[in-house]
DNA sequence: AATGCAATTGCAAATCGTTTGCAAAAAGAA
DNA sequence: TTCTTTTTGCAAACGATTTGCAATTGCATT
């Protein structure tokens, strides 16, 4: 378990590489997928879009947010009973717990546990490709002195 | 990690001791649900009930659906990107290993990860309200002899 | 068995998040 | 600048699920 540690990657160059265009929407966008901690939707990142650029369509932040995560540049997750919510790829891999009061995420890792996933997986005859683990809880009051 | 036990409970009694009217839709709706051993959508369910009785409508099958889980009689499981699944709740607590190949989803359950689970929730300062626990994986090919 | 009323239904229309077709606009190579 | 291709915004389509409403049903009461 552990904290995540801040990276912020070069995705133009990687997009160029792949012979992808640099629009400007798709800069600002990355901009804001680059320059957060957070986890927002797709709604909130139209948002933020707008608020640089009024012309920025959500179905471009759609189509966007799909070439990145088909480049692995970012990773969507569908938490319960809202809509997905995106994240830069490019920390080491973590779960995630869910404040149910707040819908804050906060991020953990557990070497044990992936273990504990991949024995499961072999004894019964399977190959994890990838797997989704979510706490959803609430923040415990602090114990009085 | 164990199999699952298999378990009929009485849910029309449930029902009735909440004041909930047993209708013929909710009757056949509740067999099928409690003779069936994987996890049905809500599109199959309706299916199968219609093929007892042609009227059943797929809203009827959605608010069967909400209701059992409200009362606690079923499961809902928002598998990667596709409807929802039911599941009947009688049996203990499990979580998922999805063939991503055939769809197939197998129950498991390890305390070690539960455990471990909650240590880690604890020691963020939260308790688990619930989890989402989903491998996803591919059968791995018989090692040749 | 007939009555009465609230709960439940089927249907169609609405909803939410997301995707898509299309003609217009912009990127990047020449 | 011109050309070709990709990308865009818009509105309409989409799939899963929910909802409003009038008609039907369950069931407790006579």
């Amino acid at each position: 378990m552990n904290q995540r540690p801040p990276h912020k990657p070069d995705y133009e160059r990687e997009l160029r590489r792949a012979g992808i265009r640099i629009t400007r929407p798709r800069r600002i966008i990355l901009d804001i997928l680059t320059g957060t901690e957070d986890h927002p939707d797709a709604m909130e990142i139209f948002q933020r879009a707008n608020a640089v650029d009024k012309s920025i369509s959500l179905s471009t932040v759609y189509r966007t947010m799909k070439l990145l995560e088909g480049m692995g540049a970012i990773h969507r997750h569908a938490f319960e009973g809202g809509p997905a919510r995106f994240e830069q790829a490019s920390g080491d891999h973590h779960d995630h717990l869910i404040d149910l009061d707040t819908g804050d995420v906060i991020e953990f890792h557990s070497d044990r546990i992936e273990a504990l996933q991949d024995e499961i997986a072999r004894e019964l005859g399977y190959e994890i490709v990838h797997h989704r683990l979510e706490l959803y809880g609430r923040r415990k009051r602090k114990r009085r002195a």
